[in-house]
DNA sequence: CCCAAAAATGACAACGTTGTCACTGACACG
DNA sequence: CGTGTCAGTGACAACGTTGTCATTTTTGGG
């Protein structure tokens, strides 16, 4: 690798120099600038990061510590967001895996404290509280998808309740009155606040919302559940209340609705309306007719969490410790109006 | 952070007898390093992996370049696997994401040079020839899912046309003659190649393969696809010699395809047996019944890389330029047999 | 043409680490 | 007792960079 000492020889010049013109301080001579900017392109110069970081500067590195995020479809938008907005930073990003694995995740952030990484974004596959944090970064990380339940660190959650209420509206206004629900696991937050959102919506419009119809798409314990919203699907559109739309816990969800359709030979949407959630593409983009789904907005919360962590680390006054992004609405084909 | 040196005034040693203790050199004195291993400890030291590796040391970080891999549900698992591999070797991972943009691949060389990473993993999205490289990875690079056009770089990539034959035979076994093939964009060798696996399963049955079927689930330039698997299945199924089984390119096609024969109320497998390619979960697992399909060995592919590396780096010869890895077939419950 | 001020350049140290080499005692052997 | 060996330890330089400060060169005003 060419050193500045190199291209100093070359040009002649002093290694200072050399650095100057590397870092666009303007205090040099413009002929000499121009010569040695002609010797850094020959010898194709690119400085060391690690040596810079040594001698004192911020590191150019972020750290992404995920419990599974980036391994699984659903939230690698958050990744990109995070690569996108660091791209224009010209900051590279360090990402980590624990697999909800305690002692990886010590592991990792011995790592990142040995890499010196000048901040951490925390991101988790479901959205809730999460007991986060590392002393060595205390003021830099921010959660994204999750919240801390013991620090007022900064998150980046999605608007569930919002999302919720949105669906619940969207159906109410066509028509719709028995809607079914096939919930996510019980204990995500998401779940919880979906259903307030969406009791709302039938408020607000003058309804009430039939619980018989609130069922959970999955059993089990977190991250070892078992899918059964087929079956549940299945029951609960051959019950006597049978509802003319279901809105689903994620869009996995509402492909096995998708398939319990197909199983009764309902047709999606004239027989029934199915909404997802997530907008994960490979589904709702592949299903016919294509699905009506409420967007997560994990790229924007990537990016908006590398801006909120630049934001923070300059002057650290006047953030809102939890923030919540809103999840738009992707109107395809899956939903019928009923008026 | 702690430094060798605070560690060291606190023990009442020499910086380098510390730093002998970090590293695990046995030529000091049991009591000493008990004494200063305490300190170590107590004060939290965590080296400084910049400044070792200005000193002259490797790097501990390795970069992945992608296509878009990283950001798409396809081959996370490409990440997953080299992330896996990684852990054990106590290295970190750097990942870059082009979006098959030449600039912005550019500008990840320079970050990957600037960083001094000590080894690249180039994957794209599809399986592929890819002319691909950088002067200063000449040889550090390994190729996952993909190929090099013009060096001789070692490459991995997934055995398509054993996955065609395995699809094919599979299928014949089971008493299907009239098989449909929903393939991928033509451009992408995968394609090529399970052709001519799926061809060679007919010809060794003592069967031919019936051309008419060969269809494509997709149209326009590579990234600017449409998918057009469902009208193109809905007009297979529709058609004279209608196909008792389809082989689709991907899940995503086999969704489609399901899609289609739940709009003509056929049902899978009784009427149709379907098989997908890249056991794609949420798709997979989710769709009832649940699809069979070939498997990509992403992740294995992503950890073989990884250690083809070290070896490469460690002794670099004998190796295989490029590297077939096995497509498991996951039997589910999308096929159902003729006889 | 001289001198002060300003502009341009360079010498040097320091960041944290480890390889090289030198030094100190202790101990064994003749 | 002298000499050589060896285990244990430390001083120092070097890696590539940039901040500090000093030095040199140029400029402009009298």
């Amino acid at each position: 690798m060419v050193t500045l000492r190199q291209v100093a020889e070359r040009a002649g010049v002093s290694i200072k120099t050399v650095s100057r013109i590397v870092n666009g301080d303007p205090a040099v001579n413009a002929k000499t600038r121009d010569s040695v900017k002609t010797h850094l392109q020959n010898l194709n110069y690119i400085p060391n990061h690690a040596a810079r970081l040594m001698r004192g500067g911020a590191s150019s590195v972020y750290g992404l510590m995920t419990d599974a995020v980036a391994t699984t479809p659903y939230s690698g938008d958050i990744v990109r967001g995070v690569q996108s907005a660091l791209r224009e930073h010209n900051q590279t990003l360090l990402i980590a895996n624990s697999n909800s694995d305690s002692a990886q995740e010590q592991e990792f952030w011995r790592m990142f404290q040995a890499q010196r990484v000048s901040g951490v974004i925390y991101a988790s596959v479901f959205h809730r509280s999460q007991d986060v944090g590392h002393p060595a970064f205390r003021d830099s990380i921010i959660l994204a998808n999750c919240f801390a339940s013991k620090s007022d660190r900064p998150s980046l959650v999605p608007d569930d309740e919002g999302g919720g209420y949105a669906q619940a509206e969207y159906l109410l206004k066509r028509g719709h009155r028995l809607i079914g629900l096939l919930t996510l696991n019980r204990q995500i937050d998401a779940t919880r606040l979906r259903g307030i959102g969406i009791r709302m919506a039938f408020k607000d419009a003058g309804f009430t919302f039939n619980e018989n119809l609130d069922q959970c798409g999955v059993t089990g314990p977190l991250n070892f559940e078992k899918k059964v919203a087929f079956e549940a699907a299945i029951q609960m559109l051959q019950q006597e209340n049978c509802p003319t739309a279901i809105i689903c816990g994620n869009d996995e969800i509402a492909l096995q609705v998708y398939s319990a359709a197909a199983h009764l030979d309902l047709h999606i949407p004239r027989d029934l309306s199915v909404m997802g959630f997530d907008d994960l593409a490979v589904i709702s983009e592949n299903l016919r007719p294509s699905l009506t789904t409420v967007a997560l907005p994990y790229f924007e919360i990537g990016r908006h969490a590398v801006e909120l962590m630049r934001d923070v680390k300059n002057h650290d006054a006047g953030w809102a410790p939890k923030i919540l992004v809103p999840c738009p609405m992707v109107e395809r084909n899956s939903c019928r109006a009923l008026n």
